[in-house]
RNA sequence: GGCCACGUGGCGGAGUGGUGACGCAGCGGACUGCAAAUCCGUAUACCCCGGUUCGAUUCCGGGCGUGGCCUCCA
């Protein structure tokens, strides 16, 4: 099959061709852990687990490997941990905040289906890489040293801002950052800062200090993944300036013309038609929707967009989710999909582009010939498992769905039994009424030829 | 201020230079004591103004609107 991937370099879709098919390299950019991860993170999570997915099945699931970095050092995270561990020696504060949310991030994604990349680096555990591309840099005069400070020399590369498209004119009439003063041009970044007793800290060449943020990204890549890789993504927003100053600091030290070769970037996800943000009130958690909410909802809800449009989050959404899982649930019930290909049209869908509302409207398709015969269930199920749908059994889903519901059983079967008597006596008024009381405990029934069942209202 | 993306029916959301997306909701019918669920059928759209074209929702220009980046931010 085709796969072409909207390239941010080229900005058209391009044909996917990897380096070496027998090691698919795809890196994205993970969190930096010191609270939850809200849904806007949870996006590249669940598209590029997509891609991961469709990239196992083209090239075999032995050949491919998926870096995604977690990011452990930052000073939010030093906040965090003076706030919550004051008590604590530092090191120890940081090591708790840390270690703590990466689990709870993990928790949150393996909820909302994702499998585990091949690799999931921290930025700790590379210090010394880091260390040695800066030295590279500042010895092929790409980067220099300032009060402590490592800087890059963003004027030394001819064509920075490749990726961005801004050239360095345009970036500095748009400028409104205050400048330190020890920058030789307002567009260098940090590589390298020099840390405080009070702050996290390793020893360089150039002092105790601790890394800037892009570098960790050029460092864990480069580590796991080489000097040139196929397929770097993350969210539009990375693309200035963390992206591009990662292809900066790569491509300087290793003297490559690319970092990789296809840049795919998710769009922004907006909350009920605004911006998410705390001030507005509408920040949400991965965390607390699943509390409400079954994981492959959410990661139903991610997919019916597009991953480079704009999306809006909103209840309705999640609602529509959950009522077309629950159609495909009853269909597949315990097809397991062992053996079965995945629909052609899926797999056309997601080629193009990573196309997932187009591959979900092929699933809906497959709905009206699942009804036919095992062998069209089997297909469905397979086809869903592309986009990490469908993988558990039709009883686990709605056991999960029902969640919620507390429901005296033995007491709706009382009153199932009262209602059928009185039907049976043809006192409707009095089945009516029953009904009615049902409905208030938040039980629906259905009339049978079998006779009544119930479930939790939906 | 500079750069960029997006604007499709009641809602969500693909796509295309000239035929049906799809889903949810709605409506009609079947079934039901009546409902629910299910099944069958069905109406409604391409932000505005120009241009190119035999023909534009689709291409080009302008406008308006929404959002993003330029500063930590997914």
């Amino acid at each position: 099959m085709t796969l072409t991937l909207y390239n941010t370099l080229t900005r058209q879709k391009d044909v996917f061709e990897p380096i070496d098919p027998q090691n698919v390299r795809m890196y994205v950019c993970g969190p930096t852990v010191y609270d939850y991860a809200h849904i806007g993170n949870a996006r590249p999570v669940i598209v590029f687990d997509v891609l991961f997915r469709l990239l196992r099945h083209v090239y075999g699931a032995d050949h491919v490997t998926y870096v995604r970095n977690i990011t452990d050092v930052d000073d939010k995270i030093n906040a965090r941990a003076l706030r919550d561990h004051p008590d604590l020696p530092l090191n120890e504060a940081i090591a708790r905040v840390t270690a703590e949310t990466a689990r709870q991030y993990q928790d949150d994604v393996a909820a909302l289906g994702c499998l585990a990349p091949t690799v999931e680096p921290r930025a700790t555990e590379h210090i010394g890489a880091m260390v040695e591309m800066i030295e590279k840099l500042v010895a092929s005069g790409h980067a220099y040293v300032a009060e402590g400070h490592v800087l890059f020399d963003v004027p030394s590369m001819q064509d920075y801002g490749g990726l961005s498209r801004r050239s360095l004119d345009e970036m500095q009439a748009g400028a409104r950052v205050e400048v330190a003063p020890y920058k030789k041009d307002a567009m260098d970044f940090v590589l390298w800062k020099p840390s405080g007793a009070e702050e996290p800290g390793w020893e360089s060449p150039w002092g105790r200090g601790r890394p800037g943020w892009h570098i960790e990204c050029s460092a864990m890549s480069w580590k796991h993944l080489g000097e040139v890789f196929d397929i770097h993504g993350g969210g539009i927003d990375l693309q200035f300036p963390h992206h591009e100053n990662e292809i900066a600091q790569s491509r300087c030290s290793h003297g490559t013309s690319v970092m990789a070769n296809y840049w795919v970037h998710n769009g922004f996800l907006q909350v009920e038609g605004e911006k998410m943000s705390k001030s507005l009130g509408n920040f949400v958690t991965i965390h607390e929707l699943l509390a409400d909410w079954p994981g492959e909802a959410l990661r139903l809800n991610m997919l019916r967009t597009h991953y480079r449009q704009p999306i809006d989050w909103t209840v309705k959404g999640l609602e529509e989710s959950v009522k077309a899982l629950d159609a495909w649930y009853d269909l597949v019930r315990e097809e397991t999909g062992e053996g079965a290909e995945p629909d052609p049209e899926v797999l056309a869908a997601l080629g193009d582009d990573l196309n997932t509302p187009r591959a979900i409207a092929a699933l809906h398709g497959l709905r009206a010939d699942a009804k036919g015969g095992r062998g069209a269930r089997s297909r469905l199920k397979a086809s869903a498992a592309l986009l990490g749908l469908l993988p558990e059994t039709a009883d686990d889903w709605f056991a999960r769905r029902d969640l919620g519901a507390d429901i005296d059983a033995d007491a709706v079967e009382a009153l199932i039994a009262a209602r059928a008597a009185a039907r049976k006596d043809r006192d409707f008024a009095e089945a009516d009424r029953i009904r009615d009381d049902l409905d208030a405990m938040g039980v629906a029934i259905m009339d049978g030829p079998t006779g009544t069942t119930w479930e939790p209202k939906r």
